[in-house]
DNA sequence: TATATTTAAGACAAATTAGTCTTTAATAAA
DNA sequence: TTTATTAAAGACTAATTTGTCTTAAATATA
């Protein structure tokens, strides 16, 4: 798995604030949570690490909530990832040699670097607000049950 | 993290086994262990995944150990990865939402389909005798320590 | 055949990750 | 000011992964 279980939820629980974003508008991580089918407490501690980052801030009381702190094309996906998981899975080694680089590399570092930084490239290259006109545009998923259509009532 | 520990643990021992390969020469699991600093028993139970999938063979008794069951230009580093972690990375969805694919595709399914195939291709187009070629040419690392030089002493 | 050497197997323990629950704090509105 | 609603924080539990230990089985050699 490249990403953590609270990684893939954090990008989920994103990916949903930017369809329903309004400048002003909470969204009630209860809500959310029943909405994309994750728990409730865990989620709210997932996006406790996202508000942390600065990524998100969060309002309590009645009609409190969470809601995105910059504009969705303002926020790439690598900065959900970052945020949760580090960004360790961009720089560290793909068999986890300490100090695997250009310098002592092991003998996957010159194709694994490749790779990995595609890998960066296209979280880094993806915003939010992409995500969620193409989701828009192409009713995807973002849970397993509720399309992006349902989702959004 | 890509691939788990026992994964890693499991693409570095085959490639020190293919840095040793000799037709009928059995290697003891415990000098690699120590080489690879890796732990004995753990290693043990890696190399029995491996061996189960029918990429290496073992041999009790004196002198006995493990060896590649083919030569190591047959061996692609995509079958040890698939022998211990299965080739899920591969083909889940990066949000891990069951049965995104083309037809019910999540709002990061077309990039992230790409970016996993063109990993999988690097895995699959390694063998363990390129690298080993390699590894020796330009005395690349195989454990945090010792050098492949030293490593095949 | 007896002994030493090696892997196999499985029980167990430790560490990490995932998930739950309860209490506290902030805020809006009655 | 009281109450209801919401997130924050932290203790706790469960599941998974990682790692250790002990015993069994196979084999070579004396």
């Amino acid at each position: 798995m490249l990403l953590s279980k609270a990684c893939i939820y954090g990008v989920r629980a994103s990916l949903y604030m930017s369809l329903v974003y309004q400048k002003d508008r909470y969204i009630s991580i209860r809500e959310m949570s029943e909405k994309l089918n994750i728990s409730f407490h865990f989620l709210t501690k997932i996006l406790q690490q996202i508000t942390h980052a600065g990524l998100m801030h969060s309002y309590k009381g009645p009609n409190g909530g969470i809601n995105l702190s910059k504009d969705p094309n303002e926020i790439t996906i690598i900065k959900i990832v970052d945020a949760i998981d580090g960004m360790a899975v961009f720089t560290e080694c793909v068999i986890g040699l300490p100090g695997c680089g250009r310098n002592k590399p092991c003998p996957l570092h010159e194709k694994w670097a490749v790779a990995r930084q595609e890998l960066q490239d296209m979280f880094e290259n993806t915003t939010l607000h992409e995500m969620a006109i193409s989701s828009k545009k192409l009713n995807l998923r973002l849970s397993d049950e509720l399309s992006i259509e349902e989702l959004m009532i």
